[in-house]
DNA sequence: AGCAAAATTGGCAGAGTGCCAATAGGGCAC
DNA sequence: GTGCCCTATTGGCACTCTGCCAATTTTGCT
């Protein structure tokens, strides 16, 4: 009397399944570009109709918005920190260190998550990317802040941002084009941060109206 | 009596053709995302058939890399520079100077060049902008090469590399979030590149294998 | 066991892409 | 000036992909 017609289908709760899809979209969209991806392609290695994707996420551009925004929780840029003690190239050195650490686990993800891709400025793309870059950017700030007396001047923001820019293409060196090896990494980090901190911001703040003129050398 | 019965289109020669073509393409790629434009769009608004596009470049993704090939050619990277006379320094605020002065001129294309995208290693895009930031990094070293003794080692393609993220997300600052004036820009780039050579590639080059271990501090 | 809520499927409609055969400019030979 | 031929250009067909929705199946609960 057969009991049980054997389910076609298993039927899971709903964030279950919703982060079960996010998983698979997230593999592929890190390995191809969005265009080179369908909601076929993680329908059918997801396990399920296509139709789901779109009931959990409305849209294949949501799908994506959503892999973008889970990918650059991970820090995408240097070194968060804590609570300094000693001296600011202590706690600069550690930071980086602990970066570095991180992105040696998670050299995949991360890789993705900077990947330059193509044109055409997608401002939701954009915005994600830069909110997370920001963020860095102010944690890396406050910890800075005690050792140096100015606020969070637009010069220092820009100057840390500058600085975010240097470190994921050293970060780059080495991971992706084997030029440099951790340690290297490590030093260039560092020393750069102290360098930009100590001797460029300063002069950069010291530039007054008369030459920020637009022309001329 | 009618003699010319108004010919329905203009036949082009081919390079012509294929030009104006381009020019449209760039500009709508530039404006938007990959999928965000369709061949429609693109042969639309340049007033001719979809099926032309196809004709003269196959598909719409070839269609597509020719473009960013095309946008590339603008140095994305810092500062080429030709002759030196005067020392390093001199050399180096000359061509930040020159580099600056190209951004303000195409700021629109350039920041379409550099805008990060989204996720999805697209290699083949990711090569063609490969090939022109290490171009750019080759025109620096040969630039820098008479005033440092050491010859193109991997510590410096390197050095010069992540200087090309500093010089990209610093130009930003100033182009796109507006918290850098040019001046600032002028002299953060030429500060941090003088700093780079003199001070943190040598400590770089010094990191021996001993601390190249891929973990601990 | 039966019911109801909700997860899941399957298929339909519209848009976009790639392709190719047919058409029509326009330069050139005469 | 006229006609011919080359090829630039068009228009439409077939296929894939996306978005959507109604129908179906599963499962917890009474």
């Amino acid at each position: 009397m057969a009991s049980n017609p054997a389910p076609r289908w298993q039927r899971l709760e709903h964030d279950e399944r919703r982060r079960q899809i996010l998983v698979v979209a997230r593999r592929l969209f890190s390995e191809r570009s969005y265009a080179a991806v369908s909601t076929s392609d993680i329908a059918r290695e997801a396990g399920v109709a296509r139709g789901l994707l779109h009931h959990y996420f409305g849209t294949k551009r949501e799908l994506y918005l959503e892999v973008v925004r889970a990918l650059v929780l991970m820090p995408s840029n240097p070194v968060p920190l804590q609570s300094g003690v000693g001296g600011l190239e202590v706690v600069i050195s550690e930071s980086v260190d602990r970066w570095l650490e991180m992105l040696g686990r998670n050299r995949g993800t991360w890789l993705a998550a900077v990947g330059a891709q193509g044109l055409g400025r997608d401002v939701e793309i954009e915005a994600i990317l830069d909110d997370a870059r920001e963020q860095a950017v102010n944690r890396l700030i406050a910890a800075v802040e005690p050792y140096g007396a100015a606020g969070a001047s637009d010069e220092l923001r820009a100057v840390v941002r500058a600085y975010s820019g240097l470190a994921e293409a050293a970060s780059l060196e080495w991971l992706h084009r084997d030029r440099l090896t951790r340690g290297q990494v490590h030093t260039l980090l560092v020393k750069s941060f102290l360098n930009l901190i100590r001797d460029v911001l300063p002069a950069v703040e010291g530039v007054d109206a008369r030459s920020a003129r637009t022309r001329t050398a």
